[in-house]
This record gives structure tokens, C-alpha cells and sequence, in this order.
DNA sequence: AAGCTACTCAACCGCGCGACT
DNA sequence: GAGTCGCGCGGTTGAGTAGCT
């Protein structure tokens, strides 16, 4: 079998057994959650140092919100603080109670292969199956006209309310010009989280538009600005009234963006830095009894719109 | 029921940094 | 100052599972 080096040289890998986590406990409950080396020069463990680390902070520490989704309030300071720090995860991870900065780390890479696959979906599917997707998206509504700008907005940045804002379209050729890992970055309201009653109540409004009325598109909040307009802001108003260019901004989507989402476009999506450990739902609660999302549409738009069916109608 | 796809989760790996010798 | 070690972090991968066709 094996010799007595080899014994010492062995490692094991792979799933933690009942008896390694008893034992691992036991060596934290006498020296604490350090000296994760010693565990195996004492022979306690034929695991590496790391590798105890790894499933202590995981698996075993106290408080961990194992097996329990990422939470609305979770998922949006995720967001946020990608979008401050960049992917670090356990500077992130310190903000959430019970979550680990792998948790974070997968929730985040799951969120980016969506994202991914909705974008090629979106960039690769012919746009007569378009309509099959899950979710309808603006494409639905073929002839929607381009926004135009006010004359009072006319030479404002568009970074402003009331500003088009398109940083994200399907046609390849601009595509190209935000990388998925940019797009990620920029503060996306979620999506996981998508009342899909909402969205269709809202596309639905959509499609009852007049076709020839003028909607202004509401104001997508910190987006930095190279994000917002790849093409520089010239390109992209030359480009939005081509029908295509709306069409395919509107097939990325309004979905993205959150319309129709439990999100809001027209307000900040986050919190104030510092009042995370506050916990409070006040961004979305604010939206929800905000109108400025709406203040963006024509009055007459919620003429078409039939109330969300509640619930209990399902 | 079977096959496929997308998603989640757990764990490993490589790298960088700081402490120690 | 150079080398070594332990630790922490971010990236990646693969197994398991849920949902859909």
C-alpha cells in the first residue's frame, strides 16, 4: 500500500466528507480559523491548508445564507459594487451578511452567461423568430417610431434626462464596440428578477401606441458615458433614425434596461455608498412610489394599459 | 421517459502579497 | 535583500440538478 511518505505526501481532493467537516470544526472550535496548514502537518487532515480555508469560509463558518438565492436588495448591491470595485468579490462579499465572495463570484458568472446568451441570442437569431423568445420584447413592435428630441434638449449631453440612451444595440457592427465585461459593468438594473406580468403589461401598452406618437425613452442613470454612446454621440443620433437601429436597440432591450422590470430607468438604481448595512429596501420602495419613470411617457400611454391581472387571477 | 440545455454550486488552481527567516 | 511559507483572492471547471422539449 502506501508508505509512510507517501502517506504524508498524499492529498485528497474533491467533496468534503461528514468527517472532515466534524474535524475541521473541532481544529477551528480549539485555534480558531487560522494555521489552516497545520491541519495536515498534524495529520488531522489530508487536505492542504487552502483547501480547509476554502471549505471553512464556504461551507462551515457560522451565518451562511447557504442554498438561499440572492435576495432583490442582494442582487442590487452586487451590482453596484461590481460596478465600483470591479470583481472584488470579497470586498463585495463583506457587505453581504451570510454570503461568501464565491457566492458572489458565481452569482455573478451566472448572470454574465445569461446576459451573454441573451445578447447572442439577440445578435444571431433571425428576426422573424424573434417573437418566440419567453419574453416579448420591443422588436414586437415593428414601425415604433425613433425618439426625437426636444428642442429644449437639442445640444445637451445626452447623459441628461430625457436622453435616448443606447448603449447596447444588436447589429454587430456596434456591438462590437461595448465588450460584454464593459456591458456587465455598467449598472444594469437586474433582470433575474423581472416581473414578467409587468413587462408584458407594458409591452402591451406598447403595441396600443400610436404609431406616429413621439415617446421620449427615459433617462438610464450613471452609466459611465463611453458606455452609454460606444459611437460617440453624433454617431448615434445620426443612426437613430434608421429604422433598423431602433428596432434592434428595442430587440436588446427595454429588457435590459428595465422597463417594464421591477427597476426603474429614470431613478437611481442605488443606494448612496454607506447605507448598505442599513439594509433598507428605500431605492426600490422609491420607485415604486415614484412617477418619474413615467413622467417620460405621453400621459394618454396608460389609456392602453390594462392593470397587472393579480395574482389570485393566475 | 429520455435527451438536452441552462443554471447552480463546490472545489481546485494560479497568482500576488505580506510576514518571517 | 533573497527565499520561503501561509494566506487570501479571482478565475475556472466539473458535477449535480432543474426545467424544457
Amino acid at each position: 500500500m502506501h508508505g509512510k511518505k507517501e502517506q504524508e505526501e498524499y492529498i485528497r481532493k474533491g467533496p468534503w466528507k461528514a468527517e472532515e467537516d466534524e474535524v475541521l470544526l473541532n481544529h477551528v472550535k480549539k485555534c480558531g480559523p487560522r494555521d489552516w496548514s497545520s491541519i495536515r502537518s498534524k495529520g488531522l487532515l489530508q487536505r492542504t491548508g487552502k483547501s480547509c480555508r476554502l471549505r471553512w469560509v464556504n461551507k462551515l463558518r457560522p451565518n451562511l445564507k447557504n442554498g438561499c438565492k440572492f435576495s432583490l436588495e442582494e442582487e442590487r448591491i452586487v451590482i453596484e459594487l461590481q460596478a465600483q470595485l470591479g470583481n472584488r468579490w470579497a470586498k463585495i462579499a463583506s457587505y453581504l451578511a451570510g454570503r461568501t465572495d464565491n457566492d458572489v463570484k458565481n452569482f455573478w458568472s451566472s448572470r454574465q452567461k445569461r446576459l451573454a446568451r441573451i445578447l447572442h441570442t439577440s445578435a444571431t437569431t433571425p428576426k422573424s423568430q424573434k417573437n418566440k423568445t419567453k419574453v416579448p420584447t420591443f422588436l414586437d413592435v415593428p414601425t415604433l417610431k425613433a425618439p426625437k428630441f426636444s428642442s429644449s434638449s437639442e445640444g445637451e449631453s445626452l447623459s441628461n434626462s430625457h436622453s435616448c440612451a443606447v448603449p447596447l444595440i444588436e447589429n454587430s457592427e456596434v456591438i462590437k464596440m461595448v465588450s460584454l465585461p464593459d456591458l456587465i459593468k455598467s449598472e444594469l438594473p437586474s433582470f433575474d428578477t423581472l416581473n414578467v406580468e409587468q413587462e408584458f403589461t407594458l409591452f402591451e401598452s406598447y403595441k396600443s401606441i400610436d404609431q406616429n406618437q413621439q415617446i421620449s425613452f427615459p433617462q438610464i442613470p450613471e452609466l459611465q458615458n463611453d458606455l452609454k454612446f460606444p459611437l460617440g454621440n453624433q454617431d448615434v443620433l445620426a443612426r437613430i433614425d434608421e429604422s433598423c437601429f431602433i428596432e434592434d436597440f428595442c430587440a436588446f432591450d427595454a429588457y435590459e434596461f428595465g422597463i417594464g422590470s421591477q427597476h426603474p430607468i429614470g431613478l437611481p438604481f442605488f443606494e448612496p455608498p454607506g447605507s448598505f448595512s442599513t439594509g433598507t429596501r428605500d431605492g426600490i420602495d422609491n420607485f415604486k412610489s415614484s412617477d418619474s419613470f413615467f413622467d417620460d411617457f405621453p400621459t394618454d400611454i396608460f389609456d392602453h394599459m390594462d392593470p397587472p391581472a393579480s395574482p389570485s387571477n393566475l
